[in-house]
DNA sequence: GGCTAATATTTTGACGTTAAAATAAAACTA
DNA sequence: TAGTTTTATTTTAACGTCAAAATATTAGCC
């Protein structure tokens, strides 16, 4: 229990972190991850299900995510032509903008977390990857790690 | 932010298990750190700010627990004899039985996690002890970890 | 073709979190 | 002592999560 608390308590303390520095985007990370998620795939549109699926979150989180940044204009929601069951959601071009912005953001502020030096931050992707592979998280190939 | 997606996965992956195991008590992680740290208080009752210091908490997540916990019969409150702004919550003996029943099942099921070794788990406590001492949650001491 | 089952999304409801505003009581302070 | 400031808690509002139920639409099977 040792472990799962310190876990616990770090993620919170990141969470918190990385808020901070999406805040002036007007972006949790929740809403950050659906956006970026959208802009890094091939048509900038992906079905509401499949975005639940990657975001490991269940699908109301989804539809209540991609809701609210429909509201701000930064993400359409589309019908399928294929499966008139499947809602497209697909990124517009400030929705791309402010993502830009917020990855750079993100890159230049995250890694100045206190004292989290390059070799620290190696050693705990390291050390929690094994949990995540036992569950089934992540393949053995391991994730392509890059923002 | 490689560290920072792996910290989110694994306390997701990890706080998915621990409610499992605290459902059939019908806690949820929140309301069991709630009651154990008062079971494991001096008298058993604590002022409400003090709760969400020791929690970490938000002061509105305090009132929110204690007013479900208080519901169900397992914590009480009272109003401090010495500063009538103070709302002691007091841990009833049905909190106490409940909490040592479910902190039994935790120490058992818990470090069944996965592939989750004794010394898999050190090392991720380890990895993470820098970054909290860092962030001022706990300080050069460590923190008395037992369950 | 038509009835049933599976799939995709949304809605509703319960619980967690925080920030900011509202209360109430204690502690200063002039 | 009266008035202001601080401290403790609660309320309200916004956002996140999940489970379960309600809706559509597609797929499968006589």
């Amino acid at each position: 229990m040792a472990a799962v608390t310190s876990v616990m308590r770090v993620q919170q303390l990141l969470l918190s972190r990385v808020e901070d520095t999406l805040k002036p985007y007007g972006l949790t990370f929740a809403a950050y991850e659906a956006l970026r998620l959208l802009a890094f795939s091939r048509r900038g549109a992906l079905p509401m299900g499949k975005m639940g699926e990657r975001l490991m979150v269940h699908p109301a989180s989804v539809t209540n995510a991609i809701s609210r940044l429909e509201h701000r204009g930064l993400v359409e929601r589309r019908l399928s032509p294929d499966d008139r069951r499947v809602v497209l959601a697909t990124i517009t071009p400030d929705g791309q903008a402010l993502v830009r912005e917020a990855t750079e953001a993100l890159n230049q502020a995250s890694f100045s977390l206190p004292s989290l030096s390059q070799d620290q931050a190696a050693e705990i992707t390291s050390a929690l990857r094994d949990l995540r592979v036992a569950a089934g998280d992540i393949t053995l190939a391991g994730p392509r790690a890059s923002a």
